[in-house]
DNA sequence: CTAGGGTTAG
């Protein structure tokens, strides 16, 4: 073994030693037997090592070792460490070692940007950049696209920009990585404008950049422009892949595009992504928002290699339709296959209970989360309980449970009991609770709207008038409701008393045709709803021209008999529509599907799928 | 050493 040292260069010796010893453990032990061997020629072999190494620990070990050649203050050596540590995802390890490290070079400190970003600890990664900065080294073309994912992932539109700024100082603007990493930046901190703006200056465009800007049209609601921006990229001669497929995807689940949706598996068919667990997934799920629950437990049953989002995603799509006892046969299956849940599987079961009042068994799942799962429960978790008692009545118990939250209630938790109050119309409560919201989430319109209703339902209509100045004051606009319905590969779009759509007479004159039919069914308009103190005259109409209903006009002139209609539309459907809906179902003989913000509303011989739980 | 990704309450 001894002449075998002296004779090979260092890069030989530790490659022919890595090929006979199976890890750097008993390499060490070799070079410790030989105690003549120059010591940086130890260190060119202990870095040889390095590379070599398969595990944490194996890493940990060589780690070890290099106290006894008092190689622990080697820059090049810690370096080496420190890029190994990350690549093991052991961050923190690697940054011990970083902070011996007295002048780290670029690449090591953006390989710990890096590190920190991938890891999820964004603020970390953040805060090496800045200390990089400190240190007066100017961040290279690798530093941004790590340093602006951080921003992305903390939604920190103010960082974003400052970092935009030092790149543009820095010269790095025009380079495609930190381009598209700078219109994934401003697309996930939802101000999708600067996002188009850097893209439609990048020179040179490739798949990655028209896919982020894609993805951020689809997860900021822009779901026509998604749709439309993918059909510029394919006719710019880019193909798509697996990536830019779920974006147009999850569009058109958003909008309720079943056609739409069904040319894309198909053209997921064609193109070979069908196997794909998250382009499946992603089908699966746009099938079930598009009011197609069967279609997509054929498509889950179908897919091999379940995992635990396919899984959830079945278990969310059972609970927005309103089966939460196949939601929760579908979750002991999951177990039993041996998939372990996350926090995200049981808020999908706990809504799937909350929906159909499933009151005892969702308490049930959520002690199991933490007694039989250990999985700490996170603000969703409470939000799907606060709803599911409130909505079963005990709002005493949601007070409780939200009183002895381990971690601060945010303002969707007191938005769920707020809601709990509207259908029980429990003023009091209320009343204590908006105070509090309001503090919490000043803007929000729809918690405005709430209180509203409750006041509306008792007819105290001073105070409605206050709730609806303090939105004018607050500048807390109510949100326009709009209704979706897909016809003729079409997303048609209709507003409240809308009078824009070429065929607006027709569908006008289609409700007054339903009214008389209706009104023989015993249908009495359900007036707290608007939120107004106006006559009731006039509050019939406001209520009758409700867009759900101009959306299942249009269906209804457009389809011939018996065809389904299936209606998306962005907030709740009213208590009002929703009888009136019912009636109209069994009036046309017609299963109408409604998607309103929360869940679906499968209406057919004039009663709804939600048995009027909702 | 660089980028885009499927499920989640209100």
């Amino acid at each position: 073994m001894r002449t075998l040292f002296n004779q090979l260069t260092p890069i030989n010796l530790a490659a022919t030693l890595c090929n006979r010893f199976s890890n750097s453990n008993h390499l060490c032990t070799s070079i410790s037997a030989s105690p003549n061997l120059p010591i940086n020629q130890i260190a060119h072999i202990i870095c040889c090592v390095l590379q070599e190494c398969t595990s944490f620990s194996c890493l940990k070990k060589t780690h070890a070792k290099i106290f006894a050649y008092g190689l622990q203050y080697d820059s090049r050596i810690l370096t080496k460490f420190a890029i190994m540590y990350v690549s093991f995802n052991r961050i923190d390890a690697a940054s011990i070692v970083f902070e011996d490290i007295p002048n780290p070079c670029s690449f090591l400190w953006n390989v710990m940007i890096r590190g920190f970003a991938t890891d999820g600890r964004f603020l970390s990664s953040l805060e090496l950049y800045s200390k990089m900065m400190e240190k007066g080294l100017k961040p290279d073309k690798f530093a941004f696209p790590f340093a602006l994912k951080s921003c992305a992932g903390l939604s920190d539109l103010q960082r974003g920009k400052v970092i935009h700024q030092h790149l543009v100082c820095c010269g790095c603007s025009n380079d495609l990585f930190v381009d598209a990493a700078l219109v994934d930046m401003y697309a996930k901190c939802g101000d999708i404008e600067a996002a188009r703006l850097v893209f439609d200056k990048m020179a040179v465009r490739d798949l990655v950049s028209w896919t982020s800007m894609i993805s951020g049209y689809a997860h900021n609601g822009y779901n026509s422009e998604t749709l439309g921006f993918f059909d510029l990229m394919r006719s710019s001669g880019v193909i798509p892949n697996r990536v830019s497929i779920l974006s147009v995807l999850l569009a058109c689940g958003n909008l309720g595009a079943l056609r739409k949706g069904e040319w894309f598996h198909s053209y997921v068919i064609q193109t070979g992504f069908e196997f794909d667990i998250l382009v499946a997934t992603a089908i699966m799920d746009m099938y079930s928002k598009c009011g197609s629950l069967d279609l997509a437990r054929c498509l889950f049953d179908e897919t091999a290699g379940k995992d635990l989002v396919c899984w959830s995603a079945m278990i969310a799509s059972y609970g927005i339709h309103g089966h939460g006892r196949k939601a929760i046969d579908l979750f002991d299956q999951m177990v039993k296959a041996g998939v372990r849940p996350s926090h995200v599987t049981f808020t999908c079961v706990l809504s799937a209970c909350s929906h159909s009042g499933l009151l005892e068994e969702g308490k049930m799942y959520f002690q199991l989360m933490t007694e039989e799962f250990v999985i700490a429960r996170k603000l969703s978790n409470y939000a799907c309980m606060v709803d599911l008692l409130g909505r079963a009545g005990q709002l005493s118990e949601a007070v409780d449970l939200i009183e002895n939250m381990p971690v601060e209630p945010d303002a969707s938790i007191w938005g769920s009991l707020l809601g709990a109050c509207r259908i029980h119309n429990n003023l009091d409560l209320a009343e204590k609770i908006a105070d509090h919201l309001f503090h919490l989430d000043p803007v929000h319109a729809g918690y405005h709207v709430l209180l509203s209703n409750i006041y509306a339902a008792k007819s105290r209509w001073n105070e409605v008038e206050k709730v609806r100045k303090m939105m004018a004051r607050r500048g807390a606009n109510k949100i326009q409701g709009f209704s979706l319905v897909e016809y003729d590969n079409q997303v048609h779009k209709f507003g409240v008393g809308d009078r824009s759509h070429p065929q607006w007479e027709k569908l006008y004159a289609k409700l007054e045709e339903l009214a008389a039919p209706m009104k023989h069914l015993g249908y009495v308009p359900l007036t707290d709803f608007v939120l107004h103190d106006i006559e009731e005259e006039a509050k019939e109409a406001a209520l009758s021209y409700h867009s759900e209903r101009l959306a299942i006009a249009f269906g209804l002139i457009n389809t011939s008999p018996g065809t389904t209609l299936r209606i998306t539309k962005n907030l709740r459907i009213c208590g009002d529509c929703h009888n009136a809906i019912k009636l109209i179902s069994k009036i046309v003989n017609r299963v109408i599907l409604v998607r309103d913000m929360h869940r679906f509303h499968r209406f057919e011989d004039g009663v709804c799928s939600c048995g009027d739980y909702w």
